[in-house]
DNA sequence: GCATTCGTTGAATGGTCGTTCAATCAGAAT
DNA sequence: ATTCTGATTGAACGACCATTCAACGAATGC
């Protein structure tokens, strides 16, 4: 292997293996040891390449804020109208690629840790106040009166993060389809001009 | 102290002292001693009221499950109409005694852990269907047609779970005050003709 | 009072795990 | 080919911590 790509790549299959063992065994049953086994390396190597456990814990996370972060801004950039942006931000939420239960399980993880954790605080402040400020950015161009758009984004927001809990909470009665038509239902009662109702939705009512 | 008495009243010591240790240092920087040290106790009693220590986090879940339960559903039973109920829960959500730094830290703290303790799954589980099926049957009785009592109630509650995540993350820019009229005005916008404008809100997108 | 029962203590134990490091190995450079 | 640099290994170390337990203390019942 190539000596410069070296480093990189053990950085990523470190983080990776490191989710991993977070997905499977939990944050407080987490080792290095087996860390370092899920990525197929020795022990010590873990130390080698993150100065410590911490450090190799906050790398994750950037790693996940980063992945989100690339992941809904492309969904923003390609989708054009405030309405087909929003619409893409509430859709790829829940989409398999970042709705699975193993990465809604690792995100909820972290967040019970970064209250203690001022590294992990940062990462998701800046996260959540990006998403929020698109989010606001493009219900004001709705241009709708008596609809305030910083509370509108708001609880947009934390509308996915309070599904996805619910989803790993409650499987059976909330997967990621029903999740999406929650979100499509609210949308569509303070937006019907913008937001059509959900077909699903609709039929649902109708029986 | 009387004898009989004693079990529940060290029981809940410890308990307390858990909720307040998690608060300090979070889940994975707990220890039995320092709980002890908490509640004024020596360390081996942990062990004496509690088998293990994961026998202790499960009481203290299902201790913070069950006062939550009891004050929402107190709330409920003291509201006459359904609108009333409804606000009832919403208010109870955002009210000092439930949405504070510290708790809603802790059941962060416990979330974060749920995923691979089933006790921890079972009380969850079973507190936030309970919570639904009651706001599913609220909402069901405002008989408005094109809402979906069962998805109105899942958002609602979500939201509520949400809107604490950004409390404690964002807590400069999402106090208990701004959660609390992030969801009136959700439901504003989907029950006009029974839950009124906040005043704060109406005040804000006027400015 | 005395014996008994039960609560309480804190030191000892054993296991786990993050971290270190001397030794080894593999490319790269000369 | 030989040296050199940096990657990799895994055993060893030391700290921490859940759990146990023998000893002690205090309330209860007789």
């Amino acid at each position: 292997m190539a000596r410069d790509a070296i480093k990189e790549v053990r950085r990523e299959q470190l983080i990776v293996a490191t989710i991993d063992v977070i997905a499977r065994k939990g944050f407080s049953e987490l080792t290095l040891a087996e860390v370092a086994e899920t990525a197929k390396l020795s022990t010590g190597i873990v130390n080698f390449y993150f100065k410590s456990k911490d450090v190799l814990l906050s790398a994750t996370l950037a790693h996940m804020v980063g992945e989100y972060r690339r992941y809904w801004r492309a969904n923003v950039a390609a989708a054009t109208s405030p309405t087909a942006k929003l619409t893409a931000m509430l859709e790829g939420d829940f989409q398999r690629l970042v709705a699975n239960r193993k990465t809604v399980t690792v995100w909820y993880a972290f967040w019970g840790e970064t209250r203690w954790r001022p590294d992990f605080m940062t990462e998701c402040q800046a996260l959540s106040r990006e998403f929020q400020a698109v989010a606001s950015d493009l219900f004001r161009q709705l241009d709708t009166p008596d609809r305030d758009p910083m509370l509108i984004a708001k609880g947009f927001s934390a509308m996915s993060d309070g599904l996805w809990l619910d989803m790993l909470i409650n499987p059976k009665e909330t997967d990621r389809d029903t999740a999406r038509r929650v979100v499509r239902a609210f949308l569509h009662g303070l937006y019907p001009e913008h937001f059509a109702a959900d077909a699903a939705e609709a039929s649902t009512s109708a029986a």
